[in-house]
DNA sequence: GTCTTTTTTGCATGCGCATGCAAACTGCCG
DNA sequence: CGGCAGTTTGCATGCGCATGCAAAAAAGAC
């Protein structure tokens, strides 16, 4: 169908078969170069002859930009945030930005990662972990945009380190006073391992507000942000054969919620939400199924990734961005 | 700290600070290069001085390919395999590649996806989404492997397109079989829409076994993939006051076997196993959970992974691979 | 010690494209 | 038809690094 040889088709064979010069082909390709309308057209024409598609990596090369934002999650958020990884994808798309993205295991090897990353002539980084100062410094030798999700940043110095995050400890006194208009009494907080700042955060918005009247009983029990732990957190808090000690669960996320609800449900034979309520945080898809009408407090997901991209793409004046949670009620509160 | 000037730092900058040649910089960076340990130790601490990384742009434009694999996966996907991204992500990281994900709305723009990702010099493409001849012949003359998940290629004699796949048909039959061992006489199949092929092939095994008896009946209903789309299978096949028609339903895959399974338990008051059977695919992570307990084909998604990635980084002879499903029994059937 | 073999090093070059600059061209007015 | 502003084009160059080649150094062989 078209001349299929084994070297690579370059800009110059498009300019040679257009009868025009490689700057032609060049600007041809650019979105806001000088180019005649005549020219563009038989270069375009050339170019799907010859299914020319212009080399990415001598564009970054020449002009230290690649289009391309790095992505850092942990494997965390990528399990429980299903839509995390699709709006970004999305909201960069719109931007012509392509995203690489890095989602293993974290901490250890977050700097490696890093370094690896900016390799890639990287626009921008929108990162779900914290900075180590030599990261930092290396981000701002080469003056790369970072965008912080849900992490204070370390250097508070450095413009060209940003951060969105969602208010997590006011997400927790939201939930808290809509617990005691609810009059809750004796309150169980399942929290995430304390290496998550997320959740520490929201457990210490919960205590600011039900924990200080010595009427009421806060008790926390630690889970691994999964289902499974947030039944075994009630399993393992309540003996069986007793009335359950509480008329309130709050989960740290809404899997542990979930799991404790079921375990109360079916387990226990609690009736949620009239003997005991329960809630969550970050309004998982599942929250909103009426068999648990779960009452949750949500991220502004989509703003939250907006903004990371706005900023991170400079289409913003640099900034720490901090954004409320809503809280989304249903029945089981 | 360090010399932090606004240019940014290249291997000259880190030559001249060792007192050695470019070349020897170069070297240093590259795993199997001729270098002394006396001369890579002195640029290491050089480049450490300087924050120097190497500049992939330049070296992907060199030899022409950039350690980056290009992921294609639609937003179906993304949503209901969670650990799909997460394995893709760790494998490639054993490997030492990059993941380029592309994640957008499908089908619509698979083409102009596919020209951005050729035009990084990827070293291989992993795509769900069906292939366009033009892609192909791109794919072929840029010897870019591509490996196809779960889609049949149309392209048989081109050997740089390869495919994993899971049958779906013979995972519909296994689980049909599975049902009529069970002696179910009236099934309903809540289907996925018919541009997935995946769906429409696990729909057909089980209409190979379980609709050939003129005994029994199967029923087709259309859903979309969501837990919501199952309760509403249910809601709208079902008259409410009368008896459910079905002794078994089959989601095609897990969410809606879900839906419908919690529908039939809360709505209509069935005992599920005991009354109606409900099946699913895909093991998701919740089938597991006690209160639904859900039977279901599970693809091998972790050996496909890794096939894939050994196919696509050609350190496994191209082919075709075709993998079993395995029959997660669990209470609901 | 000399001579050969092996390893290490530097030099020079080019990957494919974007871009500054000057030349060529276009249109427009007088 | 000359002249000038605005536009389009080609030429030449360099982005940062890998790599072939030859020179230099190191390691063996005797």
């Amino acid at each position: 169908m078209d001349g299929e040889s084994n070297k690579p088709v370059t800009s110059y064979d498009v300019a040679k078969l257009a009868g025009v010069s490689q700057s032609a082909v060049s600007r041809a390709f650019s979105p806001n170069a000088s180019v005649s309308k005549r020219v563009r057209d038989r270069v375009f024409e050339a170019a799907r002859q010859l299914n020319y598609v212009p080399n990415q990596a001598a564009r970054s090369l020449i002009q230290g930009q690649s289009d391309i934002i790095g992505v850092m999650l942990s494997d965390h958020m990528v399990l429980n945030f299903p839509n995390l990884i699709l709006t970004i994808s999305q909201t960069l798309e719109e931007r012509n930005k392509r995203l690489l993205l890095f989602a293993n295991e974290p901490e250890a090897n977050v700097e490696a990662q890093m370094m690896t990353a900016l390799s890639y002539q990287l626009d921008g980084l929108i990162c779900a972990h914290s900075l180590t100062e030599r990261v930092a410094a290396l981000a701002e030798a080469r003056r790369l945009p970072v965008v912080l999700l849900n992490r204070q940043t370390d250097f508070p110095d450095n413009p060209g380190i940003m951060s969105v995050r969602c208010d997590q400890f006011g997400s927790g006194m939201r939930l808290g006073r809509h617990l005691l208009e609810m009059d809750v009494r004796r309150v169980l907080v399942i929290t995430g391992p304390k290496d998550w700042p997320v959740s520490t955060e929201r457990a210490e918005g919960l205590r600011e507000v039900l924990g200080q009247d010595h009427s009421r009983s806060l008790t926390f029990v630690e889970g691994d942000y999964s289902y499974e732990s947030g039944w075994a957190a009630i399993e393992t808090t309540v003996r069986h054969g007793q009335a359950v000690p509480f008329d309130a669960i709050v989960g740290i996320n809404d899997p542990m919620a979930m799991g404790a609800m079921d375990c109360l449900r079916s387990t226990f034979s609690v009736a949620v939400p009239e003997t005991i309520k329960v809630a969550g945080f970050d309004d998982a898809p599942a929250a909103k199924r009426v068999t648990y009408g779960l009452t949750s407090m949500r991220q502004p997901l989509e703003e939250m990734i907006t903004t990371a991209v706005e900023l991170v793409s400079g289409d913003r004046e640099p900034e720490h961005v901090l954004l409320e949670a809503d809280l989304i009620s249903r029945g089981s509160v």
